[in-house]
RNA sequence: CGGGGUGUGGCGAAGUUUGGUAUCGCGCUUGGUUCGGGUCCAAGAGGCCUGGGGUUCGAAUCCCCACACUCCGACCA
């Protein structure tokens, strides 16, 4: 009977046993997301909205180190404006909403509700680009954009999604490339070091390539599934859009020149990797650097003298040396709230009770080992905080680990496949660089490629597809 | 957009084959009890069974049509 209900409030599927309905019983369960009235739209709960916002503090802070101003631009799109870069268009015109009617009357000219900016701020930056001295322009943005799509995940798919969009322009192509390569490395800092999930960085392949991008460099992450996931992806526009969009100006020589251009963009869709890349049966493990709560004070035998009178001064302390702290005294069983934080991912437990309080002491608990800890209270502002530390050190070579022993090196189509169907994860392999071959594993082996990594390996000396002479090392992958 | 599955109080399900006016668990409310891993007991509130049409004396149940969610595939961040 109890062992039945048990298993009835938890209620989140083994991932072992159906691993995208685990995923999905992590994001209702643990509060995150509900569904809307809409296909594909969702709701975003306290508790993941919360999560996002620290998100966006940590990039935010980031991007504004290295320079960058935040903007906002309109929801809307004239398609007039759209249809300016051929590849640009040909990539999004599938998936935009369209705006036809004002009040009661057809307007004259559809909008697209924003897919992407990169046209908007083209528009404005023809209009405030006249010289060398108004360069470079480092410009983000925060805000919500729309594609539609046909099947809808939470987090990984959403018709309307939360992200920041990066734009800037350039006086020389040097100079973007190199604001396209650090906004990569601030990515790949950001999830390594915040979010404690390894990336593999590199460049596209010209059939994965942002639509009317020269490169597009990606952070590629690996789940637990051993799916990839694209993390966050900047690109190097050349001066194509500059072109297409007539922005110009008058560099130092007062010859007119085109700016080259950079974006860089990373949304709510990096949740769903921090939920598949951490989270374990019990449900949610956040990264304590961004939990919205990162320690949960709970008292137990709440009603004898004290206990509760202790646990909020114990809380109170850690709320004063800056940890994101709070307690649950509601009348809940000890054991109950225990399972609900593990739900809701919250990285520490700090256990109150009268035998502690006797002692001077308190119970630390780490969500990711479930390793219990006594700790004087006398010390404790010390101990969470290297208890933190400890398990965002733990999840980081976890998924460290994760990703070492789930990537292979293949030297033959046969042999990629093989790997693919027995182990999943990332398979590294010689490549000619033909689309032709990237095709032939899509339809082979189902993977596509994932990058070319910055940091390059021989693992062989021709194409694992063609047999052809080989150029670089790629990874492949079954991609979310 | 193709293929499968599902739709019954807030959630999860039984009931559908063989039509007779809805059952169970969780949750919720109130009171008591317990408290170091989802305590226990009692009393209560809540559903015209996704929507629309049809067959029938009678439909959650049979038929048709929509819609939604979900999984797999194609496409995409």
């Amino acid at each position: 009977m109890a062992k039945e209900s048990k298993k009835q409030v938890s209620a989140i599927t083994d991932m072992e046993q159906d691993f995208a309905q685990w995923y999905t019983d992590v994001c209702t369960k643990a509060e995150l997301i509900d569904y809307s009235r809409v296909k594909g739209m969702f709701i975003l709960r306290p508790y993941g909205y919360a999560l996002w916002e620290n998100i966006q503090g940590e990039l935010d802070r980031r991007f504004k180190e290295t320079g960058h101003e935040n903007v906002y631009l309109p929801l809307l799109i004239p398609e007039s404006l759209l249809q300016k870069e051929k590849d640009h268009v040909e990539g999004f015109a599938p998936e935009c909403a369209w705006v036809t009617v004002g009040g009661s009357e057809d307007l004259e000219e559809r909008l697209c509700i924003r897919p992407t900016s990169e046209t908007l701020f083209c528009d404005h930056y023809a209009n405030v680009i006249k010289s060398w001295r108004d360069l470079p322009k480092l410009y983000n943005q925060w805000c919500s954009v729309l594609r539609w799509e046909k099947t809808s995940r939470p987090f990984l798919r959403h018709r309307e999604f939360l992200w920041q969009e990066g734009h800037t322009m350039h006086e020389t192509a040097q100079e973007a490339i190199e604001e396209t390569l650090q906004m990569l490395e601030v990515y790949a800092d950001f999830c390594e070091n915040i979010l404690a999930m390894p990336v593999v960085k590199g460049v596209k392949t010209d059939k994965e390539k942002f639509s009317g991008a020269e490169n597009t460099y990606t952070i590629e992450c690996m789940m637990h599934d051993r799916k990839a996931l694209q993390s966050g992806t900047s690109h190097y526009f050349g001066d194509g859009f500059a072109r297409a969009f007539d922005i110009t100006f008058a560099d130092k020589e007062n010859k007119l020149s085109y700016p080259h251009q950079t974006s860089w963009g990373l949304s709510t869709r990096i949740i769903g990797g921090i939920i598949m890349t951490h989270g374990d049966n019990s449900g949610l493990v956040l990264p304590p650097r961004i939990a919205p709560t990162q320690v949960m004070v709970l008292p137990i035998a709440q009603h004898k003298e004290g206990v509760i009178e202790a646990t909020g001064a114990l809380a109170a302390r850690l709320k004063a040396a800056g940890f994101r702290t709070k307690t649950d005294v509601s009348d809940q069983s000890p054991g109950w709230k225990f399972a609900e934080y593990e739900m809701k991912g919250v990285p520490l437990r700090v256990e109150l009770g009268p035998k502690d309080i006797e002692n001077n002491q308190c119970v630390i608990v780490r969500r990711d080992t479930g390793e219990k800890q006594f700790v004087s209270l006398d010390q404790v502002e010390a101990a969470v905080s290297a208890a933190l530390d400890a398990v965002h050190a733990g999840l980081y070579q976890k998924a460290k680990r994760n990703l070492e022993e789930h990537t292979y090196a293949a030297k033959t189509l046969e042999e990629a496949k093989a790997i693919q169907a027995e182990h999943g994860g990332f398979i590294k392999t010689m490549w000619c660089g033909e689309e032709a071959c990237e095709i032939r594993m899509k339809e082979e082996a189902g993977m596509t490629s994932r990058c070319i990594p910055m940091v390059q390996e021989q693992v062989g000396d021709c194409c694992a597809i063609c047999g052809g002479k080989a150029k670089d090392m790629i990874y492949w992958g079954v991609a979310y």
